[in-house]
DNA sequence: CTGAAAGCGCTTACAG
DNA sequence: CTGAAAGCGCTTACAG
């Protein structure tokens, strides 16, 4: 690879001049700009990442901290967050926090503090305190989406009207038994904090029914995932006094819902109706009613205010991100 | 952020030192190990990533080049590949390459050029000429994945028989009008070559016709997408001369052909049986039988490809990768 | 408008 | 076993 000391060379300038007639800073004569340009042409001159960075402290890289890759939802904000990146000329570190503990002190203690990013992006992370007090301390523009810390600069859907949304259209086709599948993430007894997105969600739906005098008609936790939606919907399906709704907090788990009617020989919906969250590529198919929640444009949103930060220190404008109601054949009045 | 030097300082040796302690090369006598590590702990010391890459022309960061990532396939590789290597203290930087052909010249002459990576992982990419010139010209530790290059070092699946397999159980059933929906990456007519995966599991299938005495009974260029193998599916299944079995070539267009059947009032299995390729996720609960390829596995060994020519320059040793077939209810022999 | 030079924070022969 | 010093390849005040 070349360097900038054989690009000067051959355009008989000074290294200085070469690196402000390529990076576009300070005042050249448009001969030599032009004659340096050529040059690094020529030589197919690329700046090096870590000399420059070296020299300026900064990277032209964004860290995303993600707490699971294989999941629609993430990949879909993920390449949201790609796609405004890439032409801004930013690279895309990417992080995956998982549960063990020895990694996650090794992203937060040293990873992170190598100096490799610009800024971080935080998805939907349920992060300790004294997690928070290192990110913090990296002294980097943050943005987290749907992460449930106050002390977080956070893009975020109103997972509470998300869900009283939900809970409001199967209260209006007339359902008065109505179950939910969801909230697990930080447990029934958390002591941290009941911001995170399951809970809210959770909470959502029962001040909706609450509202509406009406008691729930059972909750089971479940994972987020298909199979922990496919258990949970059978153990409510097949419990004494069956809902003649569900809403699950996430459409992999009413997908799995769906699997143990359709197993149980239970009519969708004629039997029970399904809501999930979340607008799924695959909610269409299924038929599923939704609350669309768009996460690959809530990459472009994260992935916008931070380089609004990186630009300008300026902090997003708007924090809240939208969501809709989309009505399928999986709700319907019960019978 | 503390320094080499200000850690020198405090343990009373010089920086060299400092840095053969916290790095492990070099000998030193355990006493001012242990005095320099203390010190490089009180001060939270974490070494400078630009600075150590431009003494030493070593990142610790892996270069991944993936084609979509929010496509389950990808993203659970893309998850193996981080599983792997961010327990050997590398980084990830994630490239999306797009069909945009700005992008794409950006990401070859620029963006990997400037020295970020130590090596690269390219997904199932199809690549010009150039662009695998370009990549060569890197100069770096470069595996692939299911890429259609023979210039490429690359880990793969016998996709040929791959689509033997799922043929031949579909004959083995007592299929005899059976079509295939799939190979659709470069085009029929392509100049550049067949080892892509499509046309590949295109050419296996027609093989294992041929190989029969059958010859097919319709295919369909789809663009391994739900939506597209539902499109395919429903051209295929309300044409004369109805097929009995589809062989899809993606898990994904098989689910998409399994929601055109039910449309359609198709019985599976009875009226028609459904193969697809993946292992995917939802098969299960599709009940599709299918040929399973773990991608997640396949992450980690291209992680561990990378990680091994990166540490002593040894390529890796077997380069195919296994399939499964898994027979589930979507199949059955035709009425 | 352009250049000489210091500095960014490491690593690694080279000496001793 | 340890240190002084050069060097990695840029950028940016400071001069002129």
């Amino acid at each position: 690879m070349a360097t900038l000391e054989e690009v000067a060379r051959r355009a008989r300038v000074s290294t200085a001049t070469v690196s402000r007639a390529l990076s576009g800073r300070g005042r050249l004569s448009e001969a030599t700009r032009a004659r340096v340009r050529a040059a690094a042409d020529e030589l197919g001159y690329v700046v090096s990442a870590s000399a420059s960075s070296l020299a300026t402290g900064r990277t032209q890289s964004v860290g995303v901290l993600v707490p699971l890759l294989d999941r629609w939802f993430y990949a879909s904000v993920l390449d949201g967050i790609a796609t405004r990146l890439a032409p801004r000329g930013y690279d895309l570190t990417l992080y995956n926090l998982t549960d063990a503990a020895d990694q996650r002190r090794h992203l937060f203690q040293t990873a992170l503090r190598r100096g490799r990013v610009d800024a971080v992006i935080a998805l939907s992370l349920l992060l300790r305190d004294d997690e928070i007090d290192q990110l913090l301390a990296l002294g980097l523009p943050i943005v987290g989406l749907g992460t449930p810390s106050p002390r977080l600069a956070t893009l975020r859907v109103d997972d509470a009207a998300v869900a009283r949304t939900a809970t409001e259209h199967l209260l209006g086709l007339g359902h008065r038994r109505i179950a939910h599948i969801g909230q697990s993430a930080t447990g029934a007894d958390s002591s941290i904090h009941s911001l995170d997105i399951p809970s809210l969600r959770r909470e959502g739906f029962e001040r909706a029914l609450r509202d509406a005098g009406i008691t729930p008609a059972g909750f089971v936790a479940a994972d987020f995932t298909i199979d922990e939606g496919h258990r949970a919907a059978h153990t409510l399906l097949t419990g004494y006094e069956r809902p003649t709704a569900i809403f699950a907090a996430s459409d992999e788990m009413a997908f799995g819902a769906l699997f143990a009617a359709r197993e149980l020989g239970i009519d969708v919906p004629g039997d029970l109706s399904v809501v999930g969250v979340d607008g799924h590529e695959l909610s269409g198919f299924f038929g599923l009613t939704t609350i669309a929640q768009f996460p690959h444009g809530q990459g472009e949103r994260a992935a916008e205010a931070i380089l609004g930060l990186l630009a300008d220190g300026q902090s997003p404008e708007g924090t809240t991100l939208p969501f809709e109601l989309i009505v399928r054949g999986s709700t319907a009045a019960p019978r």
